[in-house]
RNA sequence: CGGGGCGUAGCGUAGUCUGGUAGCGCGCCUGGUUUGGGACCAGGAUGUCGGGAGUUCAAAUCUCUCCGCCCCGACCA
């Protein structure tokens, strides 16, 4: 199927002059949406009626890559912590981005609505998360003093428009979704619109009759999902998900991957299998525990009260202490096992204890060991302990001996204290097995742009979204959602994708797709012609082309192509086109290339095809 | 919220310790010379020194207070 060469599939209608318009405003095929994208069109894709504002030094307050070239390209301009206004330049981009999201979207059959964005208390007190969402929830009162709050998602909104519209299976599944604006009062806003409190989301909400007709949508959104980071050109992944707060069961996230990432990810080079570390099972070893060679004995340690300090002084590699945490959930103190170079997995830990936990203070640790942190140990311990899998196979160990400046040397399990507990309780590292028995885990960094979960009837049970099955009976639908962080890709996009000049962005996503730049434009008739008619040539085709028409000197038009991240480069200079030649430079190549004037637009629409 | 830091022209910054009435680079405006990689020369505009209060003959500078912002930790698209 030929598609037309513009990025967001839709076909453009050309209209060969102004004097057109006027007829085409009477014909009712056209619709005045297409009329006025064609003036923007007119009016906005010289540079010299456009809106740059590009600056060669980034404003301090701004670290990451991303961020720092945002600001800098004139994509965004902040108004305060964590709130930034869309330049014109950079809601290009963010409106390229929902063109495919939308499209996706409208594919796998969800239907797009738009909700309050302010939502009234009570909707969230039926399922009781207007206490429970905390203060990242932007409370509001209007003038009434009724409460209301700036929507941080929106199942309950949806679930209230759905239980009042579904009555009968035969009206599932449903699958509505929509592109807004969210507020969340983010404790510490950072990063630009990477973790902005105002950020623009899609979210879609599904309902169905029973669980199955929830998996099968899941799994079309889990596609659509993929399909979508693939047409923005990203590097991704979809990774096994903790459900967190959301509640439900079976969740994914999708991960941009990129070094600047806030997330850890595991992943197996040799299949493709991958989770969110907070998740990722770290597997049983397979090896044998050793047989104790040792007597246990006690060595003085003083003043090493971490396990690298114990380390070094007896020279000994970290996977040969065992590290003991002492944790406490109210009352209760639960002493924890790791072997030295391990991290401890909050998440996976407090599904063993069956709930939240914190360090022990250091009196109630004084208290149950007799001693400071830095020497306590399981031996002779007397309250639960639990050790992580990778514990048990560890013989003649060294602990913690309780005593202050002292540890056990030749410590072994079922000899010098019982055996423990056991469970998966630490973060998995590079080289551990994979937890599908196919190789090795290697760990990266993620963005994460899309989180789908299973909700199943957290939010239908709550607020009583029923409906009669073929029964008769009354059932509660089952639910799912499925959210992108539609600003948080243009950042995540820009990290994945840049050099020293600035960004180099995927042609579906960058602002315009090609830029002509002309040398000597008000100097030359011939470079004037020239590039009037590709200009003309590329607009009809439906490309998103940039003519640099300003009075500039040629290194400030390249470079603030090169800085706004233009994926496609023509130069029009009289010492080419005496040749019959215009010179084609892609953003990452590393030489430009003579192209013939008549063949240029065949040339250029070829390499749109590549990317 | 806890810990650290900052607030001087659109952006980047000096000056703050040691009080004497604000400087530099980029950008902007005018004129000229330039014109194949963020030009050069000359001239020029732009500052309630975050706000308020205090000390002082005098405050960007010292004190108090409020506000905003950034960085490190707990939340999440």
């Amino acid at each position: 199927m030929s598609k037309p060469p513009c990025e967001c599939g839709e076909k453009k209608i050309s209209y060969p002059n102004p004097g057109f318009l006027c007829f085409s405003i009477r014909n009712p095929s056209i619709n005045s949406v297409k009329i006025a994208a064609y003036l923007s069109v007119e009016y906005t894709m010289r540079a010299s009626h456009f809106f740059l504002s590009t600056l060669k030094e980034a404003p301090a307050e701004a670290e990451l890559v991303s961020h720092r070239l945002m600001l800098r390209a004139g994509y965004i301009k902040k108004l305060g912590s964590g709130l930034y206004t869309w330049m014109p330049l950079g809601l290009r981009v963010l409106r390229k981005i929902e063109a495919v999201v939308r499209d996706e979207m409208n594919t796998v059959g969800a239907l797009e609505v738009l909700m309050p964005a302010v939502q009234p208390a009570e909707l969230w007190q039926e399922t009781g998360r207007w206490d429970q969402f905390g203060p990242q929830m932007l409370k509001i009162r209007d003038r009434h003093a009724r409460e209301f709050c700036f929507g941080p998602t929106h199942e309950e909104v949806v679930t209230d428009v759905v239980r009042r519209e579904i009555k009968s299976y035969r009206q599932l599944p449903l699958t509505l979704y929509q592109i807004q604006t969210k507020f969340r009062d983010e404790i510490r806003p950072r990063f630009g619109v990477m973790r902005a409190r105002e950020f623009v989301m899609k979210d879609a909400y599904s309902f169905h009759a029973d669980f199955a007709g929830l998996q099968t949508t899941y799994q079309s959104m889990y596609a659509a999902y993929s399909r979508i980071f693939t047409r923005l050109g990203l590097k991704f992944r979809a990774v096994a998900a903790d459900t967190g707060a959301i509640g439900g069961s079976g969740s994914h996230e999708f991960h941009v991957l990129a070094d600047s990432g806030e997330d850890a990810i595991a992943w197996c080079p040799q299949s493709d299998y991958a989770a969110n570390i907070e998740l990722a099972e770290a597997v049983a070893p397979a090896a044998v525990r050793g047989v104790a060679q040792e007597a246990m004995h006690k060595i003085a340690t003083p003043g090493y009260c971490s396990i690298e300090a114990v380390s070094v002084a007896l020279n000994l590699p970290a996977a040969q202490l065992v590290k003991t945490l002492l944790v406490q959930s109210g009352e209760t103190v639960v002493a924890l096992l790791l072997r030295g170079d391990h991290q401890l997995n909050e998440i996976k830990a407090a599904k063993v204890l069956g709930q939240e936990f914190r360090l022990a203070d250091e009196a109630v640790l004084r208290t149950v060991t007799g001693c400071a942190p830095g020497s306590i140990g399981p031996v002779g311990l007397s309250i639960r302990v639990i050790a992580d899998r990778s514990v048990m196979t560890m013989s003649d160990f060294v602990c913690g001996a309780n005593e202050e400046g002292y540890h056990w040397r030749g410590v072994n399990f079922g000899r010098d204290l019982p055996e423990p507990e056991v469970a998966d309780l630490r973060n998995v590292v590079s080289g551990d097995p994979s937890p599908d028995g196919q190789g090795e885990l290697a760990l990266c960094r993620g963005i994460e742009v899309g989180h789908i979960f299973q909700l199943r009837t957290t939010y239908s049970a709550a607020m009583s979204c029923q409906f009669l099955d073929e029964q008769g009976q009354s059932q509660i639908a089952e639910m799912g959602c499925y959210g992108i962080g539609v600003s948080r890709i243009v950042a995540a996009a820009i990290e994945q994708n840049f050099d020293d000049r600035g960004m180099c962005l995927p042609a579906a996503i960058a602002p315009f797709t090609l830029a002509i730049v002309p040398v000597g434009l008000r100097k030359s008739e011939a470079v004037r012609e020239m590039s009037e008619r590709l200009y003309v040539e590329f607009s009809r085709l439906g490309i998103d082309v940039l003519l640099d028409d300003r009075d500039e000197r040629l290194g400030v038009m390249f470079a603030e192509m090169e800085l706004i991240g233009i994926p496609h480069r023509l130069v029009i200079g009289e010492r080419a086109l005496v040749a019959g030649e215009v010179e084609y430079q892609g953003r990452t190549d590393l030489q430009a290339q003579r192209v013939s004037t008549e063949g240029c637009v065949a040339w250029v629409l070829e390499k749109l095809k590549l990317r």
